[in-house]
DNA sequence: CGTGCGATTGAAGCTACTCAATTCTTGTGG
DNA sequence: CCACAAGAATTGAGTAGCTTCAATCGCACG
């Protein structure tokens, strides 16, 4: 591999084992790593890790080699922020192409990259001093892209850390006994996912799933710590946030218990028409309504059939066009 | 009055109006002080919220002199930290009468004093500097009785604090369009109530109601900011408490969306097992647990009758004795 | 020792769920 | 660009599970 690459203009650095990997890494910087999962002493997941918690290492790609005799856990991989997997054998030419579309959607990424400094620093409005300390830690986050309906993490994982979304929705759910998903979140751009659990034990209590295509920023679990304790203003910031959460779902809480399905969805339109882009059109799935309201799929459409006749909505396709937004508040149980 | 309290043995400090009234009472450090409701200029309720923003003087019995005539609003001086009201006309012996029970319920309150700083020091269990400093800031802390079905605050009530739960049992709740009430938190020593609201906003979210006879200290809205900013320790703690909390949340909500009464309610029972003194035997009613549940009271009835046929639980007069507590936990939907 | 409130039980009715069939949308491959 | 298939949404029928209303019972408190 050494060979073919340097064949190809790239310049190539080795190491024989994981810990002086770390080493090279730290001390080179290069742009792209790769690196085999199996490996003894220290593993590719350990490496990988380690790298991560330190910011000037966080955001190098990284390229696990693995066997396809090896049984991989992808998804542990992808999670702790893996980017890309080649599968042993492959030869020169997808070597080659898997590391030329990494280096093209770094490039893709870095416009992102501006956002979630641009985000972050939102979070420090305000603070004077420290706000170059500030972008020190920051500077070594890491940006993914999710595909539609892939899972950025389950219920149970390791909490690795805190997502920034910056592009696209995301949702998180619970699972009950019966199969049926409650949506706990709808998360637009700028919000946070998995802080709760985050900062309230070690795995996460939700699942946590890309609803389109989206793109997130993976602040590691050390970088929010820091950021908390070294930040008063962001501190705050998280605090009020957590509050103000806390009171939303003791509101939907009761919304739950003694309210007919009839309210309870239109509370959900309401709330969906705020902070989606276009407030009064928009497009969501009746298994998603179903879930966030609590209820039967079936029972959305019936409802939503219901409110259409009732000119509460207007349906377009598959989407919904809130249009009596007043009546629609005030709907009685 | 002041010849009245005089020839008894007090020592009195009178002032004009309620501004040279604070700067007397900050200055001079009474061990009581009685004031009008109604004055020119600053009005009693004034006087006593900025005697309670200092913690030098916070402590201070406040009793309110008001008229018949007035239409007095009791409960906003209850929540605001008044301790007692006189009502005009009153004559020497009631003025005496109210006083020496005033300063022997202060006397009384003395040892949950001792309590309530040992609460709140734990909160900076481990942490040493600035230990003393805390000692000043909740130095000024007040300590309130509540009797049974007496309301804290209500739903909408302006934040003034939080309150730290020293003894009996409190409940938080709000209610339903349909009259219903669904309980949010059943508090017991040692607990916060209150936290998020003062959080988040202005204004509180929910109703605070002693369910027993209570005694609760009260950490004004600025008390509690100052210390979230000061000590690292409580900030962190109050964090980890709110996180805790969405989860608890999460998962409730999750339980009230897709779960039948049945397993609802023995949820329920196992919630209350665990934090009650007695973890196995306890006195609750039917319409609290419906309230926790987010079920009819009726239904609780029936659904206990069953699980005391089932060998689940045992019905001790009204107490309730939970026998099988694994199949209580393993019920299925 | 009575009284009143809370708990229990019964009966009836309705809401919302499940299962099943049909229609509509969307994405894919030729 | 169209046809087709797979999945999503809608509609229908039947029913379980809870709620509500109402009557009776029993415990706890003064």
């Amino acid at each position: 591999m050494t060979r073919v690459l340097g064949f190809n203009g790239y310049m190539v650095l080795q190491a024989e084992n994981g810990r002086k990997g770390v080493e090279l890494a730290q001390l080179k910087k290069p742009d792209l790593i790769l690196c085999a999962i199996m490996m003894p002493g220290m593993d590719g997941y350990e490496v990988l890790n380690l790298l991560h918690k330190q910011s000037e290492t966080a955001h190098i790609p990284f390229v696990f080699l693995t066997d396809t005799a090896e049984q991989t856990d992808f998804r542990k991989g992808t999670e702790i922020g893996a980017d890309d997997f080649l599968v042993k054998p492959f030869d020169d030419l997808e070597l080659l192409h898997a590391l030329e579309t990494r280096f093209y959607k770094k490039e893709i990424l870095e416009h992102y990259y501006i956002k979630s400094f641009l985000s972050l620093e939102k979070l420090t409005a305000g603070n004077k001093n420290g706000k170059a300390g500030l972008k020190t830690v920051i500077a070594g986050r890491k940006i993914k892209q999710v595909k539609k309906k892939q899972i950025l993490y389950y219920e149970g994982d390791e909490a690795s850390g805190l997502y920034l979304l910056l592009d696209g929705c995301i949702k998180t759910f619970k699972i009950a006994d019966n199969g049926h998903e409650l949506l706990l979140g709808l998360s637009t751009p700028d919000d946070y996912i998995g802080l709760y659990s985050l900062l309230s034990s070690e795995s996460y209590s939700e699942t946590a799933e890309a609803v389109t295509d989206s793109i997130v920023c993976l602040l590691p679990r050390e970088m929010v710590f820091d950021m908390i304790n070294h930040y008063p203003d962001i501190n705050r910031q998280f605090i009020h946030m957590m509050a103000s959460n806390i009171r939303e779902k003791d509101n939907q809480l009761l919304l739950m218990a003694y309210n007919s399905v009839r309210k309870r969805l239109s509370q959900v339109l309401l709330r969906l028409s705020t902070p989606l882009s276009n407030p009064l059109l928009f497009k969501i799935s009746r298994e998603e309504l179903a879930g966030m309201a609590g209820i039967a799929s079936e029972t959305v459409s019936r409802i939503l059939t219901d409110f259409k006749s009732e000119g509460l909505i207007e349906r377009v396709g598959t989407h919904i066009r809130i249009i009596d937004h007043a009546r629609l508040k005030k709907m009685k149980d």
